[in-house]
DNA sequence: CGTTTTTCCGTAAACGTTTACGAGAACACA
DNA sequence: TGTGTTCTCGTAAACGTTTACGGAAAAACG
């Protein structure tokens, strides 16, 4: 059925080798044998086998996007991470490069898919997400050897390897910043309660704007919960309960905000006129929901075509001059001023 | 670093053919050897080699799913696929089998990419979405004969693949029949104007509803339009400009349904008060917009599981007892009865 | 014309598996 | 004891590439 080198070989009375070569490019065959390869490749419709290519060559030619859902998380951050995916295939398509896309059951750790990949050899290299401030996948990877790259910082694994991350904690400053000047002095802060790396940084940031303007940090106004609408939901009454209630809630999560509207809503308090509601990072559901949420919006597409330039550059094969560099990256966030805030 | 099969043979002074066969579980083997065998494999910390095993197989143990987005959508249907790509994911996962994504810029046919796919044998078969009325990818694959299945039907190909699709006929029919039953009668059907076979399948069921009940089809309320929010918010004034005005509209598509809405609540039209809006399939969008709207929703998780199914077993390699069988599934939808209606 | 260099190509090994084939040993049976 | 059967394993080929090596022919050079 499919022509192999053999066939092309065997058609133009040459060996397998000079046919090889010619459609490598190599520069030891004569130009016009090569002509004469290449047209007889067209004729015979020949691609190269990349089973029989990734053996030899030791490189599968595809890189392995795992996807971890959160407990609870029926929807794999759904929104969220298709436009990264999409970046990230694109510049990969540039290289010839294949995306795998390796998901498991929420809450289930991937720790087995992730050895099954870099063991068996399915993927040249590996993209993490959802990083955790301690990243069991990470440490795997790095004590393995084998090449990766994240999206989301970790404490993991040091400094060695590419990751790219979204200034979580300048967000979070500049959110208060914004609703400080707006004259809110009570601003409660709701976050993932899992250990999600990205929940610390927002915190952070949170709290050092809110000492930069004289504010103190009420613990009372800070609270964890599941990393969905449920979660939302449930932790949000918590925090206006508190005895000199908030004027202002910043959500680090889109579904998270989702579900402390509803209970807002419920509680009779409308985002964006008896609160202000700011969540972290954007995602279209927060601009068709009513009122639509102010939110911070990270560029998930060019983030994962870098990404990919990153990942690249750190791999032996494609290596640049000054051979493998470690990069880090943050990506800074843009304000979309809606209704709720 | 990474142990082969030359490793275990070496450590357990035995033979390569017969570490093989002890592994894959042959009964020309010793259960005392095959005890060793496995022992040591798991003491080297053995796993085979998936290029070697799929050079030598002729197989990948990998399926490729397509994801062609609409010219002029840049979200690549993005909430309709992730839960249908999880259900597949986990499905394949089940069976061992790895799944492949592969996209394009939009607006690009793929059959560059898929070509590739199928040429290079970097899977074992391929899934399609967003199928069209007429679909050249179908026509290459059948004529490549290359494995593969489909989310959506189409007219190419005839009946030589499993395909699976959502009841997009007996929506538009229960749509009309749900609005007719409160009172409606100038009702206007709204779908993207591409070859989009599930358009048509819509219009059908639209159409058969409206004689049934006795109501002649008027083309102006029929109006054609991109399959993105500009789409919508530009074709809907169109057909709230006819002579006679439509007191409610179905949309074919959730994004220019929200598309439409914005139309409409530029033209002081409020969904839910002074116009009924059903939109066929439904999206967590639908829900969070406001008014919520009313909307058919397909289960697409357990249609990814089925798919998978149905695909493996028109695998020569995963064929049951009665060999190759083709399917045809066609799934109903759910009403999630909204404020939008 | 002899020698050296260059150009071009064929040979064969290697990547890590699986598997068809056959052979030796053990066993059963008459 | 001779013959046939069953177990178990080793040998080697095969999958489709890429590439190190060497050699023949052609070209360059004196």
């Amino acid at each position: 059925m499919a022509s192999s080198i053999h066939d092309l070989a065997r058609h133009l009375n040459i060996s397998i080798g000079t046919v090889s070569r010619a459609l490598n490019g190599r520069a030891d065959v004569n130009a016009e044998t090569r002509q004469r390869v290449l047209e007889a490749a067209r004729k015979l419709n020949y691609s190269p086998n990349q089973s029989g290519r990734s053996l030899r060559q030791g490189a599968t030619r595809s890189i392995a996007f795992m996807l971890q859902p959160h407990p609870g998380d029926q929807q794999y951050g759904e929104p969220f991470f298709i436009p990264f995916l999409i970046g990230l295939q694109a510049r990969l398509a540039e290289h010839d490069l294949d995306l795998m896309v390796v998901m498991g059951e929420p809450g289930q750790y991937q720790q087995e898919r992730l050895r099954r990949v870099v063991e068996t050899r399915r993927a040249d290299a590996v993209v993490l997400a959802n990083t955790r401030r301690e990243d069991d996948r990470i440490d795997y990877l790095s004590k393995a050897g084998f090449p990766f790259a994240t999206l989301g910082r970790s404490q993991s694994g040091g400094d060695t390897y590419p990751s790219l991350d979204i200034d979580f904690e300048r967000a979070g400053d500049e959110a208060v910043d914004r609703l400080v000047a707006r004259g809110h002095r009570r601003i409660a802060a709701i976050r993932p309660s899992l250990d999600l790396n990205f929940g610390y940084l927002f915190l952070d940031g949170y709290r050092k704007a809110l000492k930069r303007h004289g504010i103190e940090v009420d613990p009372g106004l800070i609270a964890d919960g599941f990393i969905n609408e449920a979660g939302g939901y449930q932790v949000t009454p918590r925090v206006m309960l508190s005895k000199d209630r908030p004027t202002a809630i910043i959500f680090n999560n889109d579904a998270m905000a989702l579900g402390g509207c509803k209970a807002l809503a419920e509680m009779g308090i409308r985002p964006g006129h008896d609160i202000a509601v700011i969540v972290i990072v954007d995602t279209p559901l927060c601009r068709y929901f009513s009122p639509a949420l102010t939110a911070f919006r990270p560029s998930l597409e060019p983030m994962g075509r870098r990404l990919a330039e990153m990942l690249l550059a750190s791999l032996p094969a494609h290596a640049g001059p000054e051979g493998t560099r470690i990069m880090r990256e943050i990506w800074p966030l843009e304000l979309i001023a809606r209704e709720s805030d």
